[in-house]
DNA sequence: AGTATATTCAACCGATTGGTTGACGATCAG
DNA sequence: CTGATCGTCAACCAATCGGTTGAATATACT
């Protein structure tokens, strides 16, 4: 019943598993010390890193017993292009957004905004 | 306690509220009409438009008994730049942007890709 | 073997979510 | 004025969420 974005978006929607994204930017991290700087329990944290890995944002692979986690950026794609179907009327001066377009995007700018034809 | 990020993504990870979205992003409707197409109770649809409307996605301006609802994709900016942060490995391929206009918004195809000018 | 470490499981809790229904206040049309 | 239309409100319900704790499992260390 619940689509891909609805449970890439439901993630996104914690704080905690925000966090958990972007400390996961650096470097694969292990259970334990993702949960190192949260004040909650282990558990709790293990559990937002299983709903990070059903969502696909994350992958886990268990080596001895440690689990390492790994940021999936890929997953992200869905929920990013859905989003930038809402960009296209953004004034083209907003500045990330041409951040964005500028620096990842410039072989398609003009296929996707069609500043000049 | 919940920031402006938890909202947007709580907002966009309900699949009625993406149909919405997707709706106003053609043109400005009337609450009654944005609940004509979906098979639940127009308090329901009311709800998800205030909820909408308090994450910013939207505006809403009562005229007469009409509420009218105006997609506002400036708030998308926020969730957008911070899932860029992420996307900066994996540029964004337009097979995916198409798959989401052929699953999303089926009507707007030639708007949106300008495909033959 | 015995103990420590890494992680999850299971049961529970209060708060929130997404939906319903019925009553209600505005506003427009005749 | 009367009646229909537009939309929200309030109360309720089942399901999910984010957290807790304590027990359990699996792996590693000595």
């Amino acid at each position: 019943m619940a689509d891909r974005l609805d449970i890439i978006f439901a993630a996104l929607a914690d704080p905690t598993r925000r966090r958990i994204l972007a400390m996961l930017l650096e470097d694969d991290m292990a259970v334990t010390d993702v949960a190192e700087p949260f004040e909650m329990s282990l558990a709790a944290v293990s559990k937002h890193l299983g709903l990070l890995g059903r969502s696909g944002l994350i992958s886990q692979e268990k080596r001895g017993r440690v689990k390492w986690c790994k940021l999936e950026p890929d997953a992200l794609r869905d929920a990013s292009v859905w989003m930038q179907g809402f960009g296209q009327f953004e004034p083209v001066n907003l500045d990330a957004f041409e951040r964005f377009l500028d620096t990842e995007l410039p072989t398609q700018t003009e296929l996707t905004m069609q500043k000049d034809p």
